[in-house]
DNA sequence: GTTTAGATTGTACTTATTACAATATTGTAG
DNA sequence: CTACAATATTGTAATAAGTACAATCTAAAC
């Protein structure tokens, strides 16, 4: 695999070294995948996609990915209303929407100076949250 | 249990009632542990405390009457970093920060307009989450 | 007192995720 | 290039939270 490794995803594998991150074939194509796909997926959606090309994937890698990614900042996880978790890059701050009928994730730029606190009543700040529930566009014309 | 289940409660008897809920006697139980010990408890917990009260209790009893009082909009479920559900009473909206250290969620007072919204970018809003994430006031001291 | 609707219970199942051990891959030093 | 160490990947088994469902129980209405 060596050959197709090196020279592609160049922006990725940068990214992941400036995390102290091995680019590691499988851990590419994971954050290309989500990376392109701004669709907010779900680990289960990243393992069948990915599988199609790569189909000696494993489950485990693309979990073991997903949490390095969120530990080391780059993604972010979100939960909604079901016990999927689903991620999402982490970079400006922004709200999401979801929406209950097509379970689909949606973002949403919030003009509140929110994002900028570090901390509130004294409790030390590393990350804010978001969400709105409800129905969407879409889904309202039916 | 019936004498048990008569005369006490008053308040959140008529809260279910209002709601067209039967106010059963564990459903009253369950309701009443969430409206006392607001620390927005996880199913199992809640399970274990009042079973040492009522030992024939099962779980599937939580469960269902959690859905219920989420469904008629008495309570709102919590989706932290872990797997598990927790549960808050849906009053006066609030945010939370969920303590990344001790587990714990701490209701924070908000003000920002930001509940008042009841669509954003054609999305018709039910319900906004706000949950701060990082380290509490008590653990910061550590 | 019977009936009936609804609540509760317990078991089995599902779904998302993690633990772990075996194997494979990569980068580095000789 | 080869060997070695470090790290990544894989697959299986296990866990945890929650749901489905059928049987039993309860309450209150007639």
């Amino acid at each position: 695999m060596t050959d197709r490794h090196y020279g592609v995803h160049g922006e990725f594998r940068d990214l992941l070294c400036s995390k102290n991150i091995k680019p590691s074939y499988q851990r590419l194509l994971i954050l290309e995948y989500i990376m392109k796909n701004k669709n907010h997926p779900s680990a289960e959606i990243i393992f069948k996609n990915i599988s199609r090309s790569v189909p000696t994937l494993s489950r485990t890698t693309v979990y073991n990915n997903l949490n390095i990614f969120v530990r080391k900042g780059i993604l972010s996880s979100i939960k909604t209303n079901k016990s999927e978790t689903r991620y999402d890059i982490r970079e400006i701050p922004h709200a999401h929407f979801y929406c209950l009928q097509c379970k689909r994730i949606i973002d949403v730029d919030l003009k509140i100076p929110l994002y900028r606190k570090n901390s509130i009543q004294g409790h030390k700040i590393g990350e804010v949250q978001v969400q709105f529930r409800g129905t969407c566009r879409n889904c309202l014309k039916k």
